[in-house]
This record gives structure tokens, C-alpha cells and sequence, in this order.
RNA sequence: UGGGGCGUCGGCAAGCGGUAAGCCACCGGUCUUUGGAACCGGCAUCCGCAGGUUCGAAUCCUGCCGCCCCAGCCA
């Protein structure tokens, strides 16, 4: 027994705690929960926490709940929990039967308010808030005891009746903890617990006109679901010691830890509520979905795969230093889950039109093409091939460079799946464009092999003219232009005015029109795409969710 | 002499007194019907700095330095 291995190797400090915890018997099993306010869609940042709380009930057979931290009704909404409880449930977590509300205890919250009334602990304070605020000190100097801060518990207890029944207008008198004016961490001077807000509540309607602040309200309810972790993010820190005096001063049924670790930051991007929210506002995206944004309804329509996110969250790690993450770790995440699941097809973006001259006018044939050679079991299907093909005008070059072995003048090359072709002319506009490539097929390489053997440096996606549905593709890149917007002006000044390219007359191999919207697929050569919910009958939209790794370019702007 | 945290490779992140894991990025190479994938190899003589303890320190002690959070009746 002693000389157990740990089934599972040290991941962070606080699968450490939890592993303690449960050999030194302090708790028989874990729970976590995840408690959004629901005043906001979730983002990239919600998935590292979520990801850790779900996650570190599942891997040491615990539960994690889902609990809205609901305590201030001027900034919630019911659609926000309709929009949380989607994203996480698209994530792959699954809560069960445990979906609670801070909510659902404002009685008992209300109850313990009156005990610790009773006890000499709380008290009702008439002054306004810029008073408070006045008396509070600063960060260096103690704070004042508020005039009101020695009256009877009987008073208090009346008071506190009173402002519970609407006698009192909003602002008018708050319920504040007594603990220390003069404490250095100044969550412990006097913290208000109760303020009085005339709002309906999404759940409770107008039976409140009080409601407990986050402070109050937070322990007390980890410790009524029996949390045993509570995991939060660090600027919580200076709150624990208020977290810990009220779970303390209170008769709760258990005894939760809260536990604090750094959130996460993504270069490129911003993650603030109130940026986010500009930039929806504004204008500036198309919406909260807008595949550009890292909310995770954004990420969602871009085509990045829970899995993915799953992931990238375990890949990211969890520690107290403050850190900010390259979203070049995100982008591996979902190319490597993609790799794996997504099926291949052709498409050019950027069509050069290309006319096999040996090849019978009006004819076709169905070329067998694999759909994803990382999957065997994901099979085949067909492709149709034609005299006048599209290919990726940037896969020719008239003069081309040493280190370039696509299509050139008398080059040969591999189509996908069919045959070689040599280029034996290029045919020009009056203005010198290249507008079509006149090319011979040799009828032997069906398939892409050469009989004799003989090898070709280059394998081009293609797509048959005749047979190609047209597609809008759009194209993303990072949002801001720089890692850190906002660091030298005005955040929004840093948006990356080409974070959105739309190619309207993308051509598709005609299998990829009937994909359903959300279904993810590989353009060969190109990246990963999914079908984004604007696609229509006969017109798919793509949304390009991330590009391929791209040796050539770096090769290309290198010389 | 306000309180609370944090400083290990370009970016994350292990390390818990015994002589610097891993991942991403990057750089080489092999292979290849995606210049994709896969595979092989390279990438901190050094852990914010300075002292000290010790046979031995990124890990312990002391002192500096730097960065983050806190003065909502927000969470």
C-alpha cells in the first residue's frame, strides 16, 4: 500500500492537492464545479477552467457541477445560461443532474445573514456608497469604523428585515461583515454582503429586492453542494481570507478550499468581456459567432473541434505564473485532431483554368481518390476528371525559382489522384495575364504511377471545370496585428484590417456540396475548412479554420 | 516596513537537496500521390540578481531587483 504508484504522472500543483486529499482520506471523492455568471458567452478562457474542474472530476471519479453565479440581476440574462450551457455541453462535459444556481440559496444565504447578525458578525451600515468608499482607506492607510458599525444586533436584525421587505431604496443601507477596518488585505474591511437592488432576477423574479454580493454567496455555496475544490482564478487570491472567515462564522455542511491558479491569456487576441463587447458592438465582427472571435460559439463556427480545445487545455498546462499563450499551440491542438478525423477533398481557391489537349473533348471518367489516408476505414469516393480542369493558380509559375517544383513550362507534374501532365503552353491575355495552360496527359499514369517508374517532385489539387460547384471561402487570419494589442495605443487600433479575405468563386469538387453545415473536411494542400451555417443548397460556405503547415512559404519568403 | 502572488529555453511547463522532463515554435534530415502527416536529430553547463548553508542547491537561508492582483453596494 505504501509503495503505490500514483496511476497517473504529476500534471499541476492542484491535481496534486486533490491526489492528497483523497490518499490522506480527507475526502472520499472530489467535487468541482464550474460557476460562470451568466452576463456573457463563454470564451477560450472558460475552456482552461472548465476543462480543469470537469477534468479533475473525471480523471479522480468525482462530479463537477454547473452553478451560475447568479447574484446580480442587473447584468443577467436567461439567454446567456441558455448560450453556457450549450458551449459546454459542445465541449464534452456533462454535468448530470447537478445544474444549480447561486440562486437556489438565497434563502439559506439569507438565513445565514440573520445568524451572523446574531452573532455580533454583520451589520447594517445607513451610510451611501461613497461613504463607504471614503471610510475605506487606501491601500496603504487602515480604514475608518462606519458610524453604524456598533449598533445592536436587535437594530440590525429589524434593519436587515426591512430592507429584505422593500422598505428601503436601492443604495440606501448595505449588510456588511465586521471583521477589521484595518486589516491590510482590504476584502477583510468590512466587506458588504448584502446590497439592496430593485431588479427582477431571471430566475427569481421579483421575490428579492436584497441580493448577497459574490463574496458572501460564493464559499456558502460550495460548501451547500459539497464542493471540495473550489478552483478560481488568481486575482481571487486576496478573497480567500474572507472566503475562509465566513465558511468559518457560519454553520455550513462542509468545508471547501478554494484553490487559485493563473487564467489564461492568448497572444493575438483579446479576452475581456468589455473588448469583446466593443468589438461586437462596433461592428467590428460580425457577431459573437463571428469565426474570428474566441468566444467559443466563435470558435465553434470556425470549425475548431472540442476535442481540440480539450486538448489544448491539458497541453497549456496549470500554474500560478502569469503567462500568455501562443496560439500557435492552439492551431497544433486542432490540426492534429483534424488530421486524424477530417475528411480530404479537392477545391481551388484561386482557379487557373488547365486544357488536357490529348484528352477526348466531351468525355469524363471517376477517379477512386482516399478520403483520408490517416483513417483507412473512412473509404473512398469518386471524383470526376474532364478535358478542362481548374488548378491552384499559384501552383504554376512561368519562370520559376531554383527551389519552386510545381507546374512550369514543359514541366511535368502529378494531378491528385489521376494522371501526370506536362505544361506545353501558356496561353495570355493582351495584357500579358496568364489565363489558361495548355497541357498534355499521359494516359498510362491513371491513378498518379508512372509504369516506368519515373518520379514527379510535385502532386497539384485540381478540380474538373465542368463539374465543380462554385463556393464562397472565407479566409481568417489573427484579429490583432500584433501579440500584445492594445501594449503601445488604443486596443482597437491594433485590429488587423485583413483578418477576414472572402474568395466568392472558389471551385469545389462536387462531393463537398453534400456536406451538412458545421461538417469539417480537408482541402487538399490548402487546410481544414467546415461548412459554415450561411452554406445553401448547391453553394457552400467555407469557413477556412486553419491552414495547413506551409514548408514552401517559409522556403519562399526565405529567397 | 499596506496586503497577496509570481519569477526555469523564443512561448507554455516539469523539477519538492543529488547534479535541468515534456510540449509548441524554430533549425536540419529521412520518407511521401497533400512542400500535409509520419519518422530521426538539434535546440537552457544553466534556473531574476547577489551572498550564504551543504560533500552537493533551480530546489534551503538572507538581501536585493522585476512583474501581476487588490481601495465595486462587479464577478
Amino acid at each position: 500500500m505504501s509503495d503505490e504508484q500514483p496511476a497517473v504522472e504529476r500534471q499541476d500543483f492542484i491535481r496534486d492537492i486533490v491526489r492528497d486529499d483523497l490518499a490522506s482520506g480527507r475526502h472520499r471523492e472530489v467535487v468541482t464545479r464550474f460557476p460562470p455568471e451568466p452576463n456573457g458567452y463563454l470564451h477560450i478562457g472558460h475552456v482552461k477552467s472548465i476543462a480543469l474542474n470537469f477534468g479533475i472530476a473525471e480523471e479522480f471519479g468525482g462530479r463537477c457541477h454547473l452553478r451560475f453565479d447568479d447574484t446580480n440581476p442587473v447584468k443577467e440574462e436567461h439567454e446567456y445560461i441558455e448560450a453556457i450551457k450549450e458551449d459546454v455541453r459542445w465541449l464534452g462535459f456533462d454535468w448530470g443532474a447537478h445544474l444549480y444556481h447561486a440562486s437556489d440559496y438565497f434563502e439559506q444565504l439569507y438565513e445565514w445573514a440573520e445568524h451572523l447578525i446574531r452573532s455580533g458578525l454583520a451589520y447594517v451600515d445607513d451610510q451611501s456608497a461613497d461613504e463607504i468608499r471614503a471610510q475605506r482607506g487606501t491601500l496603504t492607510e487602515p480604514g475608518a469604523a462606519s458610524p453604524w458599525r456598533e449598533r445592536g444586533s436587535d437594530e440590525n436584525l429589524v434593519l436587515f428585515r426591512a430592507m429584505r421587505a422593500g422598505e428601503f431604496a436601492d443604495g440606501a443601507r448595505v449588510l456588511r461583515a465586521k471583521i477589521d477596518m484595518a486589516a491590510g488585505n482590504i476584502n477583510l474591511r468590512d466587506p458588504v454582503l448584502y446590497r439592496i437592488l430593485h431588479a427582477s432576477h431571471p430566475r427569481t423574479g421579483d421575490r428579492w429586492c436584497i441580493y448577497p454580493t459574490y463574496d458572501y454567496a460564493h464559499g456558502q455555496s460550495d460548501a451547500i453542494e459539497h464542493i471540495t475544490h473550489s478552483l478560481c482564478t488568481l486575482e481571487f487570491e486576496d478573497h480567500r481570507p474572507l472566503y475562509e472567515w465566513l465558511v468559518e462564522h457560519l454553520p455550513v455542511p462542509s468545508r471547501p478550499r478554494q484553490i487559485e491558479f493563473a487564467r489564461l491569456n492568448l497572444a493575438s487576441t483579446v479576452l475581456s468581456k468589455r473588448r469583446l463587447l466593443r468589438l461586437v458592438a462596433e461592428g467590428r465582427v460580425s457577431g459573437w459567432d463571428d469565426p474570428r472571435m474566441p468566444t467559443i460559439c466563435g470558435i465553434r463556427r470556425r470549425g475548431y473541434p472540442p476535442a481540440a480545445l480539450r486538448d489544448f487545455a491539458l497541453r497549456v498546462g496549470v500554474a500560478k505564473r502569469n503567462s500568455v499563450v501562443d496560439p500557435a499551440l492552439l492551431e497544433h491542438a486542432v490540426r492534429t485532431e483534424l488530421n486524424r478525423t477530417a475528411a480530404r477533398r479537392m477545391g481551388v481557391l484561386e482557379p487557373l483554368k488547365v486544357v488536357i489537349e490529348n484528352y477526348p473533348e466531351g468525355a469524363s471518367e471517376e477517379l477512386e481518390a482516399v478520403n483520408n489516408p490517416e483513417d483507412p476505414g473512412a473509404g473512398s469516393r469518386r471524383v470526376p476528371f474532364a478535358r478542362e480542369l481548374f488548378i491552384e493558380a499559384g501552383d504554376f509559375m512561368e519562370e520559376p525559382p531554383p527551389k519552386f517544383y510545381r507546374l512550369a513550362p514543359g514541366r511535368e507534374v502529378r494531378l491528385r489522384y489521376a494522371y501526370l501532365i506536362t505544361c506545353r503552353e501558356v496561353v495570355k491575355d493582351p495584357s500579358g495575364a496568364i489565363v489558361e495552360l495548355r497541357c498534355s496527359y499521359d494516359p498510362a499514369t491513371r491513378g498518379g504511377d508512372a509504369p516506368d517508374g519515373r518520379k514527379v517532385k510535385a502532386t497539384l489539387h485540381w478540380v474538373s471545370a465542368a463539374h465543380a460547384v462554385g463556393a464562397e471561402v472565407r479566409l481568417y487570419e489573427p484579429l490583432f496585428t500584433r501579440p500584445d494589442p492594445g501594449a503601445e495605443r488604443d486596443w482597437v487600433e491594433d485590429l488587423n484590417p485583413a483578418s477576414l479575405r472572402v474568395v466568392s468563386e472558389a471551385r469545389l469538387e462536387p462531393s463537398v456540396a453534400e456536406l451538412a453545415a458545421g461538417e469539417r473536411l480537408q482541402l487538399e494542400r490548402l487546410g481544414y475548412f467546415c461548412l459554415d451555417p450561411d452554406s445553401r443548397p448547391g453553394r457552400p460556405v467555407l469557413n477556412r479554420t486553419v491552414t495547413l503547415r506551409d514548408t514552401w512559404a517559409k522556403v519562399r519568403d526565405r529567397g
